[in-house]
DNA sequence: AAAATACTTGACTGATTAGTCTACATAGGC
DNA sequence: GCCTATGTAGACTAATCAGTCAAGTATTTT
């Protein structure tokens, strides 16, 4: 007896998935139904609205992710090996889902935000929200290492907010040209980026 | 007597601004009609579906866009103010188009791309083909920044192909949040990211 | 056991979708 | 005038869309 609804979160589940792969707009609610073996009458006991589907599948998702990314950006690390394990970690998730689904589907969350950025208000401040939740490992990460002295970055939050924007570019780069080597030189696009000397990170 | 039919840019130029402004996914081919004062059947006669006609609308966007770029990526002008005039030319044209329609726009290609990248091939091919074209002014204006030294790039393809994702990212990012003024301030972070002491480029 | 709450079912609606089709208009060439 | 090109008009289809609803079944609470 689970004390979250199966069916609610295989439809958050399944919203997700078929959101990033295709695109939110080209989503069907009856396609959300058939995968999370929903019938249309569960679907809106739970949401009352496409768009409210979207925003808990967005919220269920980050907080999936984010035990990932405390873990990977724990204050253990050394900070610029916090971002190459990021880096990494993103690239060889991405890779793998290519192996199911033959394409490389960047970052849900840019491209939906990119998306219905001018037609649903809620959807793109939730994807705001989240997004700048994320810059705020990038922002860390860059402080300790401007204080450790690895790299000048006197502005972290600006410089976190300039390297978010770099990569959430490339991932969509990625995603257009589905080529997820972009990707995976993206660590070195970043220590570039920062100004750190090359194998600083890995050196650790 | 016009030799293209004035019909058709219509056509095109109605589904550019629709999509452009909204999405491909929520933009419908009777929207494209009423803005473009066409009727089905005039669609119809020009383009066999709605993603040929996006993809005649990409050609012929880009047909307008390469005067303006060849001016601005001259080799008379120094190589990075030809980067930096860039940057103060899209941000210049999204801040218009903001007094005009309430938001920041971003990049069309790439938010296109992004939405039909799993399922329209045609189309992103030809985003991509467009975006590559693109790619190359950044390319020959680092290059030339290199070869004069105002810079340090020896492989001036993947610093432009870099610096281009890096700029994506940040007109997508200012879609999202709306906000105009990431597009004013990236062309610090591009001199920052090419590794140029600022003021270089401007102070020309 | 009874009552109430939580959830499921699937048929239904009315709007909107991309795309088709036939009839019609307006040219210019002969 | 007449024929053929190039377009235009708009009603139409069949599918799909988001969303509704009344009736049902489990599950919990009392």
């Amino acid at each position: 007896m689970p004390r979250v609804s199966d069916m609610k979160e295989r439809l958050t589940d399944a919203a997700m998935d078929l959101i990033w792969e295709n695109s939110y707009g080209s989503t069907s609610v009856d396609a959300i139904c058939e995968r999370a073996g929903a019938k249309k009458g569960s679907f809106y006991y739970f949401f009352k609205s496409k768009s409210e589907l979207a925003a808990a599948a967005l919220d269920a998702d980050w907080r999936k992710r984010k035990v990932d990314m405390d873990n990977i950006f724990s204050p253990t690390v050394p900070p610029l090996e916090r971002l190459a394990r990021y880096f990494d970690f993103v690239h060889d998730r991405l890779a793998e889902l290519q192996k199911k689904c033959g394409a490389v589907l960047g970052c849900p969350l840019f491209a939906l935000g990119s998306e219905v950025s001018t037609q649903d208000d809620v959807l793109r401040d939730k994807v705001q929200e989240i997004l700048d939740r994320k810059v705020k490992y990038f922002e860390s990460a860059i402080r300790d290492a401007h204080a450790h002295g690895l790299i000048v970055a006197p502005n972290a939050k600006a410089k976190a907010k300039g390297l978010f924007a770099c990569f959430q570019g490339t991932l969509t780069q990625a995603r257009i040209e589905n080529n997820v080597e972009l990707v995976r030189e993206f660590k070195d696009v970043a220590l570039d980026f920062l100004g750190a000397k090359h194998g600083v990170a890995t050196a650790l």
